[in-house]
DNA sequence: AGTTGATTGTTTGTATACAAAGTGATACGA
DNA sequence: TCGTATCACTTTGTATACAAACAATCAACT
């Protein structure tokens, strides 16, 4: 369990970088224990598809502009379901929870221009929160399950790192709209507001693999 | 993988009833293993969320009539939009495989009346293979791998035990508008049709375990 | 009688040893 | 030089032993 939770996050902070071979032995030096529980770790890991088997070990796992681009469709659906769902099934405490993290964005964005790692850890942070929020305010824990196996993905993860000042304030823009949409109860409005939010992440991180030429390309037979 | 496998088709089928509890040491006597991959099976069962640890152990999991609920809508959010996803991106391959499933479906309701367990498992089959070629249409490989975790469960897999004649035409005539919409790339028509497939599913689930009082109730406080 | 504590047995967690299977390198022959 | 066979090495798969955590039972004390 200890060893699932380290690797994961050493996988979605990037420290272990995609294509990484993983083998049983090293991870067991690494993390001081045997390999019994890394296995336990790797079987969980791999079903969620945060590595991928080979012939023989695994690798952490490569994603392609492709899954980039289906991931983040079902991330929209998802998500855009919550939201609507949310701005029916909304309970006082749902309500809470979203605003305090939109008044932490603001208020984040307004103390400091500079744009420090520590900052981004905080946006990130209050980002989470606040879709935390609305999923839990949908009242459905299969849904939150299944977009949290959507969400954990390292490039989703790190996409903060590269937005710009106005691009985080369209951003708190928009968790405005969707909590006020919320908070009346309407649908149709904080759904459009959340595909906005998510589409803008998904060019985003599109336009920023893009330019840097982050895919190895898969082998070419 | 084996263990797996196995433990994960008793569940689905129905051999281990909800709630039973599942050590390590009496699967690995009934399956001639050792502990250690059965440790692994369970570990990734437990990721799936077909079993729930306890806090010595696991048990096969239990389903409230809330859990049936939602996962019936997340399934109809998912799959409607595999079904209008396809009517864009289908390609010949995908129809084939859908009209075929469909040639079959028919063909076996109009060969026999008798609802003798072979042909519901023939009836599962032609049905999961018309699913499964919506999903290959959609091309998205994520929205597949999502939807396949929702389809799994046990009370989804036996529903079709309870269906009577008549049910089973208008499943047939679903399946059949849905093909001619996505064959003519109407999006529209093929989710529409594709929700009321779903949601006569899911209707049909809840009644019977209504009527045949199949929840044992959670504990209460 | 009811509550608490100790004891015993069961089940899981972790480590390790050994077997099996894959990978790579080298040497030999065509 | 190229291909192939063999051998050594690495890595995973499985079994098993032991330690730790938990559960259940019973007894003793209030």
């Amino acid at each position: 369990m200890e060893a699932y939770d380290f690797i994961k996050k050493a996988i979605i902070q990037g420290d272990y970088k995609s294509g990484k071979r993983l083998t049983e032995e090293s991870l067991a030096k690494e993390l001081k224990l045997s390999r019994t529980p890394i296995r336990e770790a790797i079987k969980r890991l791999e079903s969620e598809r945060l590595i991928t088997p080979l012939k023989r070990g695994v690798i952490v796992r490569k994603f392609t502009r492709e899954d980039i681009k289906q991931i983040y469709d079902l991330r929209a659906l998802l998500e855009g379901y919550a939201a609507a769902q949310g701005a029916i099934e909304r309970n006082d405490e749902n309500l809470q929870k979203m605003k305090e993290a939109n008044d932490n964005f603001r208020k984040i964005l307004k103390e400091t221009n500079a744009k420090d790692s520590e900052q981004i850890k905080e946006i990130m942070n209050v980002n989470n929160n606040f879709h935390q929020g609305v999923l839990e305010a949908s009242q459905n824990e299969h849904l939150r399950f299944h977009i949290s196996n959507v969400t954990v993905l390292p490039l989703v993860f790190r996409s903060f790192y590269w937005y710009n000042q106005q691009q985080l304030n369209r951003s708190l823009e928009l968790h405005e709209t969707m909590y006020s949409a919320i908070y009346s109860k309407d649908r149709e409005r904080a759904k459009t507001a959340m595909l906005e939010h998510i589409y803008q992440g998904r060019d985003h991180v599109l336009k920023h693999i893009e330019e840097n030429d982050l895919f190895e390309e898969e082998e070419k037979k």
